[in-house]
DNA sequence: TTTATTAGTAATAATATATTTACTAAAAGG
DNA sequence: CCTTTTAGTAAATATATTATTACTAATAAA
């Protein structure tokens, strides 16, 4: 059964695909590692430091210096001291951070509740199900 | 209704993005951009040309011209002239190209499959049946 | 059959990203 | 204490990506 409930899985993967690179498309003022920086905070939900991205992106910390430390005087991020580490500092996002993700998520939210009009009822009413499901059971598998 | 699956369909982007940004940890010998093209290729599962793969990732064509023709002559893709429009060329994947992306994959696959075992099952069994429904309906409404 | 579009190429310059090495200061472990 | 590890910074270099402009040749459209 595991063999047949990873293909779905899988399948998953490049069906999602298109509302995840447009995520990035919206051309904003940043560069694609700003982005990601930006959008792997908002997705962590906390406060992270800079091993912590650093590891979660895949990306050296050296490199992360120059982009977080420009993120931060240009007003996206805010830096902290960690009062557990005084060698570490966390970092997080500020208001108009919050503000530049919370609009390109809007944006791929709109696209799809248009797209569901393809949709019957009984299929939006199985989708719904199906998604809540899904959501529910990875979130299971990942604690 | 429409509200409550779109939260739950931008609540499973979040959820795959571990696996997703896994697909290009790898560090194989290829740039972003060359890997990005060949799994965008691997994606669309047929030949594509130049115009397609620029919009569809976003990429000018200008850049495309040089990554695509490195790597063609790494191997990894394959290029032919599009006999119903001579001005278009179709670029596909070599058999060395269509394996990295087939081994990308498959490590997603294993780590997937070892983390069902958290789940019991009537979890997995109902896990399975959700992915599949979503899946279903997701190419439903793309159609 | 002109004219306008479209697919792709090419070369250059401007930015961005990645890698390497070396450094400070706090923490962890003995 | 003393040693080692860890978090973060810094600067230089190499490489990759993006943007701009200009060009050829095939196609579409007037």
């Amino acid at each position: 059964m595991n063999q047949e409930i990873a293909k779905e899985y899988i399948a998953l993967i490049p069906n999602l695909f298109e509302s995840f690179s447009e995520l990035n498309k919206g051309a904003s003022e940043l560069t694609h590692m700003q982005n990601h920086v930006i959008e792997y905070i908002y997705m962590q939900q906390k406060s992270l430091n800079l091993k912590e991205i650093s590891s979660g992106l895949n990306v050296a910390k050296q490199q992360l210096t120059n982009i977080i430390s420009e993120l931060v005087s240009t007003g996206y991020l805010i830096k902290e001291t960690d009062k557990k580490d005084k060698r570490a500092i966390l970092i997080s996002l500020s208001a108009k951070g919050t503000k530049t993700q919370e609009e390109k998520w809007k944006a791929i939210y709109q696209k799809f509740s248009e797209n569901l009009s393809k949709l019957n009822e009984e299929d939006r009413r199985d989708l719904q199900f199906a998604l809540h499901k899904v959501n529910l059971l990875l979130n299971k598998m990942e604690d």
